[in-house]
DNA sequence: GGGGTGACAATTC
DNA sequence: GGAATTGCCACCC
């Protein structure tokens, strides 16, 4: 597991994250205070899933980061989708979704480019 | 101490 | 678009 000051800045971030919304790794990383620390982030939220919205961050591109045959993969879709996020094959429009902290999380949602 | 791995990412070719 | 490299932090041989 990673030291407990960046676990902590690391779960917070996460639950920082609104329902609707989505993160990558590396922007909450990023926020932790890693700025190329994706795998950092993979680590506290594989050694703290329990109370976290973990389902909420995805990879840089926008992708379910496991395996379309992994577990985890359907329920973190199932949980996207409960909260009104689109999930197409296993990827999420993040110029859609991607949450940004200046903004509103009730504002319209940018146009779909897909 | 050294090398490999991991729910990743940015850069480069 | 893809592949290779390097960075990040902790863990495990």
């Amino acid at each position: 597991m990673v030291s407990d000051t960046l676990r902590q800045r690391i779960l917070n971030t996460v639950r920082a994250i609104p329902a609707g919304r989505v993160s990558s790794y590396g922007r909450v990383a990023s926020r932790a205070g890693i700025p190329r620390g994706g795998r950092v982030t993979a680590a506290a939220l594989r050694d703290a899933t329990p109370a976290v919205p973990w389902h909420r961050v995805l990879r840089a591109d926008g992708r379910i980061a496991f395996d379309a045959d992994h577990p985890l993969h359907g329920e973190q879709v199932s949980r996207l989708r409960a909260e009104g996020v689109v999930v197409h094959n296993g990827r999420v429009n993040l110029n859609r979704y991607a949450w940004q902290p200046d903004a509103a999380d009730d504002l319209l949602l940018p146009p779909d480019d897909t």
